[in-house]
DNA sequence: ACCTTAATAT
DNA sequence: TATATTAAGG
């Protein structure tokens, strides 16, 4: 309530105005810091008990922008007390007990930092950040609502120093910026003797959410792209921040963040692209909310604004519904703006499809060829499809292979599509044989998979090609648990029609192999027609 | 207008 | 290394 949105927009110097919760059963102790807060431009509010304080905060939520409480040696309890209770609250614990457990225990208990007395200026002029960063940061759990608003303030801010920047002179923008940005790390640590401010985020959910680091890295990356590029046309883009890995990571793999940004691009696309949220794939639930693991992080925060691309961090997730896109699509339909829309995530833009599209194709095709020449020397000249009846299933001779990814398994809408149908090659370009099936790609679906996603061969059919898999068709339905194990629950509709139009077609191809497959029909995976054929004989 | 590819930049 | 960007060509 403290906070209206016309004291926000109104909100200029922002950490001024700040309201400040003092707690601190040592009056003069109190009015010190509090002169001093004041003269910063804090609002201070003085508590001599914890219980005072506590009933203002539940009467008044979000009166408070963050706490200044003093752990006492007598009263140490009521400290304690006071931060376990006003969890929404950042707390800043202060005190002259150098007691390093005491101090533990503090930010176990949720204080996003502790202050040794005495407080001098430096220490308290920064307070600030930890309002800023629970404001950007505590999203997922609690957003109080004098939060908000601090966000959305800031943000504008943000946006708007960026604008201004772009008009000036770099150095000088650069120079704001960083030292803004680095306020917060440096100012923070100083104040309490040598550790960063302790960010505590104790809500921090499974790792990924950025820390101090985040805003910063907002930040500087944005200046570095304004600085280092004019922006031919417009671009908006949206960033995400990519956290500092190190911080996260605990035991993840680096792969968890995402980042993407949305373009705006006046030539571009049609594919508008807003951004907000970003969620990363997974399906589980939803492309909305979802959910965590990778998560959303950011957001930007309404105002367009935020310059520069980031990365899109092409997680598992993500890749993985690119692969589904593409198969649904089916080879010759797989292209970038479809696959985008399929794909269904927003912050992605074309230009990133494209270029995962690229490197996806590209995976392959160089290496597979040489994998069929050294499989089958006689290319495809010879016919030794005796062995190979499959073969003749490459219809496009340069590229074509499915037949090192056994495990895979077909393309969910296989049949769905619709694409049989002769096809029709929109793009002139003899098209590449199929993809890989998307599943490859996933073979390491419980594990995380991860970055090697790409396909590496699984293994090659050598001996018993179908090893992996029972002779029927059971390939299918790996493909399709792994499939929903990642998440993905998505094609289970068309596993049976999938699994009967590819024996249709293998039968076919069998029967016929000197036919060459209908554009537009993905051919069956080897898997399928090696398991086909193994069930004929 | 969009796609694909290759080369190159970050 | 992975991704973005660019340029050239369809």
């Amino acid at each position: 309530m403290v906070c209206t949105t016309d004291e926000l927009s109104a909100w200029k110097d922002f950490p001024k105005g700040l309201r400040v919760l003092l707690l601190d059963e040592d009056n003069s102790s109190a009015a010190e810091i509090k002169s001093k807060l004041e003269a910063m431009d804090y609002i201070v509010y003085t508590f001599c008990n914890e219980n005072e304080a506590l009933s203002a905060i539940s009467n008044e939520p979000g009166s408070f922008h963050v706490a200044l409480v003093e752990v006492s040696t007598s009263n140490s309890n009521g400290s304690f007390k006071f931060l376990e209770t006003a969890k929404d609250l950042p707390t800043i614990m202060t005190s002259n007990i150098h007691c390093l457990n005491t101090m533990m225990k503090c930010i176990a208990l949720g204080a996003v930092e502790f202050l040794r007395k005495p407080l001098f200026e430096d220490k308290l002029r920064n307070i600030w950040q930890h309002v800023v960063h629970k404001a950007f940061n505590a999203g997922r759990s609690v957003q109080s609502e004098s939060l908000k608003p601090i966000k959305d303030s800031i943000v504008s801010m943000l946006e708007l120093k960026m604008e201004i920047e772009e008009n000036e002179d770099e150095n000088m923008e650069k120079t704001e910026n960083a030292s803004l940005a680095q306020e917060s790390n440096e100012q923070e640590s100083p104040a309490s003797d040598e550790h960063p401010a302790p960010s505590t985020r104790q809500f921090k959910q499974v790792g990924q959410l950025p820390d101090d680091g985040d805003c910063q890295d907002h930040i500087n990356c944005s200046i570095e792209k304004v600085s280092g590029e004019q922006e031919r046309e417009s671009k908006s883009v949206e960033t995400t921040c990519a956290m500092s890995q190190e911080t996260l990571q605990a035991g993840h793999p680096p792969c968890f963040i995402e980042t993407v940004i949305e373009d705006t691009d006046d030539l571009t696309d049609g594919v508008k692209s807003e951004n907000n949220t970003h969620h990363n794939p997974q399906n589980k639930d939803s492309l909305n909310h979802s959910n965590d693991v990778v998560s959303d992080l950011h957001t930007s925060y309404g105002t367009r604004a935020n310059r520069k691309k980031m990365k899109v961090d092409w997680t598992p997730e993500l890749h993985k519904k690119f692969v589904q896109a593409v198969d649904k699509l089916g080879v010759d339909q797989a292209i970038p703006s479809r696959v985008l829309e399929l794909m269904k995530v927003e912050s992605l833009t074309r230009h990133n499809v494209a270029s995962h599209l690229q490197k996806y194709r590209m995976r392959r095709r160089p290496i597979l060829p040489k994998e069929d020449d050294r499989r089958w020397p006689h290319h495809r000249d010879q016919v030794h499809r005796s062995y190979y009846p499959y073969k003749p299933i490459m219809a496009y001779p340069p590229y074509h292979s499915n037949h090192d990814l056994p495990t895979s398994p077909v393309y969910p809408m296989w049949g769905a599509a619709g694409s049989h149908t002769a096809g029709v090659h929109m793009w002139g370009t003899p098209s590449y044989p199929p993809w890989p099936p998307a599943e490859i790609w996933h073979r390491k679906p419980y594990s995380g998979m991860h970055a090697d996603a790409w396909g590496c061969p699984v293994m090659p059919p050598l001996h018993g090609p179908f090893s992996s898999f029972p002779p029927n068709a059971s390939g299918f339905q790996c493909a399709s648990m792994i499939d929903s194990s990642c998440g993905m629950p998505q094609n289970s509709f068309d596993l049976q029609p999938a699994e009967e139009v590819i024996n249709t077609v293998v039968k076919e191809v069998i029967n016929k192999p000197w036919l060459p497959l209908p554009l537009g029909l993905k051919p069956p995976s080897t898997d399928s027609v090696l398991a086909e054929l193994s069930r004929l004989r």
